[in-house]
DNA sequence: ATAATATGTTAGACTATTCTAACAAATTTG
DNA sequence: CAAATTTGTTAGAATAGTCTAACATATTAT
């Protein structure tokens, strides 16, 4: 059995693959704020239980084997972070930190009173995916508000990013999953774009926002 | 912050505590399960934290520090107990192993939620009282089944032990928190008692059985 | 009260996870 | 393409938590 370290750098290698499934020690080091040394000589280490593929100088890749710790651990963290706000109250704004703790239980009779609780559900509160209980997760190819075109109508579905501070951003606008926005215009020195939902008629988003709102075209 | 080791610590010091406060190393080592230089160990670092009191050949003791720490712990876990209980449907013989992760969780308004959720409960699913949130612990007076009279009526309360094993044991017999039973007879020879409880016209317990099981005495 | 037993301590070692300093390989760039 | 920069590795050390073996103190029982 991984234990939470272990765990943590798994998840961080699935986050981190790129399209060919590679992963650098540096990105992996600097996303878990640990040294290049210390994440090299965990990857090492997860070599010897067949989680990882590794040589020197090369980048690291998940087996099929951590591939599905990993994303069964990812499972227990959207799980856990739906019955949170599903079930307990809280805000989507809330929930990671509590989630990034309960992920590591090992009970799976909870986390399967929560799927049955939540009615399976297939997306966590913000728009992720949550992989089924063999570790498959299914990809969803929305589009990222930044590159869409004045006129079209969206919906946002979900979030490149769900740190506590871009939430409560999200939260100050009114700008909730589900929502339906018509692009105004697009701001060509800055990218920034004017759209309108809900009671909002005229709301600008920066490039940076609007490239962490993930949207699917209706119109 | 106290590692998930030093709460475990913590927790076996609070529980062994006799009327003195006092806890030998051996019990501790036997009660953690580690060797005795383990506990002498990390008692000395508890020390330097301030959570015990401790001088070499001499029991340890929980400085109010430490107990407030171990009782908190305690109320997370029995607050846990509780949801998985009667919020999750679990039954009372499966909720330990579970919990004993969960107490370790640090985000003080998972536990709060749980607690308002539960309409504030005071006892958990085995009748030990649940400590308020500046760690004071109610005592109850109960008296154990095994110590009453033929002719008694009684109400089951608590129980003294809540391992799975005697949960399915109770499970078994149909016997819950609540119930009233009567007491018809005892044995001299290995000191069983004969009740009737429910629809269980007469049901012979072991004192092994007995003397876990506590009462109030209402009749 | 002394021997036998139980309890507690010290010393030294091991694993997991982390670090810094120094060095080596790979990549980028003028 | 060679120099500069970035990226990755090795070596060595630190801390937390654990162990066994050996020794010391306390307690119990004759």
């Amino acid at each position: 059995m991984a234990s939470t370290t272990e765990e943590n750098y798994l998840k961080a290698l699935y986050n981190l693959s790129n399209s060919q499934g590679e992963v650098n020690i540096s990105e992996l080091a600097q996303s878990l704020g640990v040294s290049m040394p210390t994440a090299n000589s965990m990857v090492k280490s997860l070599q010897k239980t067949d989680l990882v593929v590794y040589e020197k100088y090369k980048p690291v890749t998940l087996t099929p084997k951590g591939q599905k710790e990993a994303a069964l651990i990812i499972r227990k963290h959207r799980l856990t972070e739906m019955f949170l706000v599903k079930k307990m109250g809280f805000g989507w704004e809330e929930v990671h930190e509590v989630a990034e703790q309960i992920e590591h239980i090992h009970a799976p009779k909870f986390f399967e009173r929560m799927d049955e609780m939540l009615g399976h559900p297939t997306i966590d509160p913000h728009g992720s995916p949550i992989p089924d209980n063999q570790g498959r997760m299914q990809e969803f190819s929305y589009t990222p508000l930044s590159s869409c075109k004045a006129g079209q109508i969206v919906q946002l579905t979900a979030l490149t990013n769900s740190s506590t501070e871009f939430l409560e951003f999200l939260n100050s606008r009114k700008l909730s999953l589900g929502i339906e926005m018509k692009i105004l215009s697009r701001e060509a020195y800055d990218l920034s774009l004017v759209v309108s939902y809900a009671d909002h008629l005229q709301e600008t988003l920066s490039e940076k926002v609007s490239e962490r709102l993930l949207v699917r075209i209706i119109g």
